[in-house]
DNA sequence: AATTAAATTTTGATAGTTCAAAATAAATAT
DNA sequence: ATATTTATTTTGAACTATCAAAATTTAATT
């Protein structure tokens, strides 16, 4: 019943919240396969875990269906990817880590550091709304407001947009971005896309050129040049 | 036979590392009792994981007598103290916190920290060789010095010393010492020990004397105020 | 030396997290 | 609608870390 949120709890939180916010607002159930992917186990390890989990109140699970974040889950989940990005943030600004590489290190130190240095960290950075991803921060009540924005799969063509966030963590692409100009913050233009060739054409900041395929594309959100906030 | 050292063999180590310091330069075997103790285990959990942690080489172990460790044991548990340390200076440094309250911060994070991590902390500290409590840090190969302090039991009486190590974590303790302005780097002087009374008389640095027990006292360091390093 | 007391080890159980493989249910294809 | 594929759950087992309580060993007393 009573289940004290150890890592791995975190970790099984996290992984569902992030399958709901991936696949829409949220309602709906996050499959147990996917979710046994996500983590890295077999499925009838998230089976038992999600299991314990929905005793504790802290997930819906139905057998067969899927499975689905409570209120108390979703502000728990949330928290831990506040420790989270506010960690990473912390890594790259204060002690000068690459953002390709802060993500395992950020993993690791959520589930160690306490409320207090959280804060603390918060403090120090100025209370900021995103990771060096792009990724939004949760406030300390658990509360995210997400913006929606386009990806260069769907933003316009020959316009000035503002690369806002990537959402994928391997550090192998980040790299690839960091070499190709194209890093959080970066003015860009979409002068292409083509769906036969499954690629689009990106120009970065020094003017440079970059093909990347579909489904890369995808993992590069923007917003245009204009609201910048 | 092949143990993945895990938060609580760092445990372990860390804490048959700190008895074998305590008691005198090594050698010696720590009893498990005492180590149960120390951990907050029941002596028969000690038992059995000080067999396992001699069965992967780290420890000596001698049934009814103690535990020691080998010479791996012995530098893994340094670089243990390491993370912890380092991590403990730069949570003041940094970060801002308090001395007093940074032992169970540092406890937690010094399992989740990489060597990376603490490297590049260890650098932006300027390769500090104490921690905020005066305790050694040892270096990345597991190496330390320590040096021999006098403590306040058996230092000479009404001498300019500098408070240099506190061997005691307590909040409320570190705490009490702030308030006395007692605190590691300070110059005080004893001006009395009553061995009968159980007491000392300390001079502190705004001139305020301060009267502590004889238990207490032992756990203040000093070094004599003109070799200051 | 014999007895008592204290410390240590053993034994049997439990909780959390995991896997492998068998059983079952749901979805898809024939 | 029946068979087959795919996804999910169950079952049985393992591993780590722990405790309670019984058994044993060592140390201390009488």
């Amino acid at each position: 019943m009573h289940l004290i949120p150890s890592s791995t709890v975190e970790n099984y939180l996290k992984a569902i919240y992030k399958a709901q916010a991936a696949q829409d607002g949220s309602k709906r159930l996050v499959p147990m396969g996917q979710l046994a992917v996500s983590l890295g186990v077999v499925p009838g390890t998230a089976t038992t875990m999600v299991k314990a989990l929905a005793d504790s109140g802290l997930v819906d699970y139905e057998p067969y269906a899927g499975v689905r974040l409570t209120d108390a889950g979703q502000k728990l989940a949330a928290l831990v990817l506040r420790r989270h990005r506010l960690m990473e943030l912390f890594l790259v600004k204060v002690l000068g880590m690459s953002w390709t590489e802060v993500h395992d290190e950020a993993e690791r130190l959520e589930h160690a550091a306490s409320d207090q240095l959280i804060d603390r960290i918060d403090k120090m950075l100025g209370r900021p709304s995103t990771d060096p991803h792009g990724d939004p921060i949760p406030n300390s009540e658990g509360a995210v407001t997400t913006p929606e924005y386009q990806t260069l799969l769907n933003c316009p063509l020959n316009t000035t947009v503002v690369l806002t966030r990537v959402t994928d963590q391997d550090p192998e692409f980040l790299r690839f971005l960091e070499n190709s100009e194209l890093t959080p913050g970066q003015t860009i233009c979409l002068e292409a896309r083509n769906t036969a060739a499954d690629h689009v054409f990106v120009r970065g900041k020094g003017n440079r050129p970059v093909v990347i395929g579909l489904r890369a594309a995808e993992k590069l959100q923007v917003i245009p040049a204009k609201n910048v906030s």
